[in-house]
DNA sequence: ATTGCAATTGATATTCATTCTCATTATAGC
DNA sequence: GCTATAATGAGAATGAATATCAATTGCAAT
């Protein structure tokens, strides 16, 4: 299996785009660990780590991963996209908890069947599909009846 | 069957809200036909015909609708929302075109199924889920080939 | 190494949908 | 009609995302 970074410097390349530190330094901390995260989020961490990217770089290059396929939006919450690693993770659906904005991620095959009798039937050319459940998770069910 | 000034009514009295001659405007232009609409289109149907009401009373009406169930949002597209009717509709799905901004609608049995399962295994209160598809859509594929 | 040049960056300004503020006005029950 | 409370409009404010542009960097060719 190819890295992360082996695949985003190929599309990079093909692109005649280049391979900066920057870009490096985002990609290496965004496959750092396998949380959702959102750009300000991103931008904090970098720059706790000394790296001192401007947000424009990070909004310039988030959609460079995605073209890439390593990363894809997850879900919209509180006006804040929230991306997530698709490099080696298995298609799945979000239910996120409008109170705590907890996301829970759950598998669902048949999300794909759907969209493939979609596709046969209008003769889509489908770039995106998502199954989103927004609500109020176990936890904070529980507190409200306190 | 209720009409909808009913319903709205209804529901603004139970919150001790005001029917305002602004509200039974918004209202009325909003299913008058069947579209899906935006905000700033709705505004601008407004005022075409006389109406002169403000952009932010437009944003403080629809959430009322929608806690009425009367509409819902039903897709994002270039930074706007997308409201539609949902009183006296079948449940579904939309699909987008990423081109030209077409939006179709399908009936969409299986995901209630999804949910459903899905409720039953996290004990979540769910309050709306959403199946999107975006792509490109069979005229825009054909402009595309030419 | 050096050069040339297109791509990139950061700082800042800008955009644009949406929300907020607040003084003025309207609604509904008595 | 009176009164309490909600609603409205105008414009300011917010905040994420995008655009601008001068200065810098990466990299292929020399």
């Amino acid at each position: 299996m190819e890295t992360e970074t082996e695949i985003f410097k190929k599309y990079l390349n093909k692109k005649n785009l280049k391979f900066t530190h920057e870009r490096q330094s985002i990609l290496k901390e965004i496959f750092l660990t396998h949380n959702h995260f959102d750009i300000e989020s991103l931008y904090e961490r970098l720059k706790t780590k000394g790296k001192n990217i401007s947000r424009a770089t990070i909004y310039r290059t988030i959609p460079l991963l995605i073209e890439s396929n390593l990363i894809n939006k997850a879900i919209r919450y509180k006006d804040r996209i929230y991306y997530e690693h698709i490099y080696g993770h298995k298609s799945h659906s979000h239910f996120i908890c409008i109170n705590c904005g907890k996301i829970i991620e759950f598998e669902n095959d048949e999300k794909d069947k759907i969209i493939k009798r979609i596709k046969r039937k209008y003769n889509f050319k489908i770039v995106e599909s998502k199954l989103i459940i927004r609500g109020y998770c176990k936890n904070c069910l529980k507190k409200e009846k306190k």
